[in-house]
DNA sequence: CTGTGATAACTGGTATACTAGTATGCCAAG
DNA sequence: CTTGGCATACTAGTATACCAGTTATCACAG
């Protein structure tokens, strides 16, 4: 029972520094947490949750823990039956090919416009971020490799100065992150995904506009996980 | 004073017959409420909005409102500032040409594969759409021709075979819908939109998958609003 | 043994009460 | 007249209590 992970109670820091004058919420915390654990599948599809129980976990009273829910559904990561009860979504398999075409769109896009205004100082950004992340395929960290990642995805919508993008892709990867965590991390592929940031690097430095839309293209091509061998093997994670 | 149009006691139906087995709940039913009073700015961004008044007007208690402003928040149309107030959001400026980009992307690509896969009887539930979108530009019926409008994309997302794209795209309009509200409705460019329609609608028959990416692309660069000078003349409407 | 219906034990949805931050405006001190 | 500080009146965040469906159980009739 993986909720049992999370009989400590929640803390929430008094003041967040991050810029924002935003306080740390309750809800959000919590809303981090299940996000977090429905992600890592640490709360695996299928897992039916309860306010109550959860409310209980975390010492709080059920209110923010409904706003965390409602939060959740909305992001397609929990499902709502009204006075019946709120399991965790099984991955639809007809989002992963949907969410990698989306993917294909949409970062084409900000790669192809990021070659065409990429300044010295981003080229550094990205050669900071893939130096981190070859450090970490080296020693096998995962979850650090797949943070960096992320980072680096999140930096080339920036750099093409659509930052909102990246906030709808986050949404959208959800969903991919799932079913691939299902897949044993293979240390070979960590190399292969840092030799393609390279690539899509080397592009954008070079501001080649269609190497690197083509090299991203690529990129993302290659890390879908087979659905079918996936729903064999775990055929309750899907739907 | 936009809310006072909302005095009468909302009336939630006990029981939705649309397939769904789904109660209707209150809470989704302020969101529609409210939701559509923002779109259509009925309710203008910088509008104060507080909980306990839009209980009061709706006849209900705080918490489902609470929960419709969450998700109001959550899409972008309000902004939550904890302990102190909510109010309708200014239409960030930034996000409209964003928005315009991640259409083009997204609509590009399922146009495409539509073109590839669409059959007759697709073909002929775009000529429906289309007949009825020509009938409300002739009697300048601006809201059902900008109901058909929504149907004419969706469909073509839906042909793809790609419908979750229609959902993503939902979210994203959504600020450009605000800025455009803002522009009278020009007469000439509802025949304009029909016709770039029809435009799309061939290279689907003819299924050109190149001529219907670029007469999507053609057709959103065409209803890009002025933001410049909409920021001039609402000021106080984007930020 | 099996199908069926009353019922009890859940679930989430809503209402209300209370807490704790935030903005505002008044008043006094300079 | 300006300005600093404090009292007050807000706000949203959270806790608790209650309500209305749903589901599972089990006794009982066939």
């Amino acid at each position: 029972m993986p909720q049992a992970s999370e009989t400590k109670v929640l803390v929430v820091p008094s003041q967040e520094i991050g810029g924002r004058l935003r306080r740390v919420t309750t809800a959000g915390a919590i809303y981090e947490r299940l996000h977090a654990n429905i992600v890592s599948l640490r709360m695996p599809p299928g897992m039916s949750l309860q306010e109550k129980r959860i409310a209980e976990d975390f010492g709080v009273s059920r209110t923010p823990v409904r706003e965390a829910l409602l939060r959740l559904s909305e992001s397609g990561l929990v499902d709502i039956y009204p006075q019946s009860g709120t399991v965790v979504s099984r991955v639809p398999v007809s989002a992963i090919p949907e969410a990698v075409v989306v993917r294909k769109a949409l970062e084409g896009t900000t790669v192809e416009t990021a070659a065409l205004t990429a300044t010295a100082a981003d080229i550094d950004r990205l050669d900071a971020i893939i130096a981190r992340q070859r450090s970490h395929a080296a020693t096998g960290n995962a979850s650090g490799f797949h943070e960096e990642d992320e980072a680096f995805h999140e930096a080339i919508a920036q750099i093409s100065g659509y930052p909102g993008i990246w906030a709808i892709l986050k949404t959208v990867k959800v969903q991919i992150d799932r079913a691939r965590r299902l897949t044993l991390p293979v240390l070979g592929r960590m190399d292969n995904v840092v030799h393609e940031h390279i690539i899509i690097r080397d592009a954008l430095a070079a501001h080649d506009a269609a190497a690197a839309r083509a090299a991203m293209i690529h990129h993302l091509s290659a890390v879908i996980p087979d659905v079918d061998e996936l729903r064999s093997r775990y055929p309750d994670y899907f739907c």
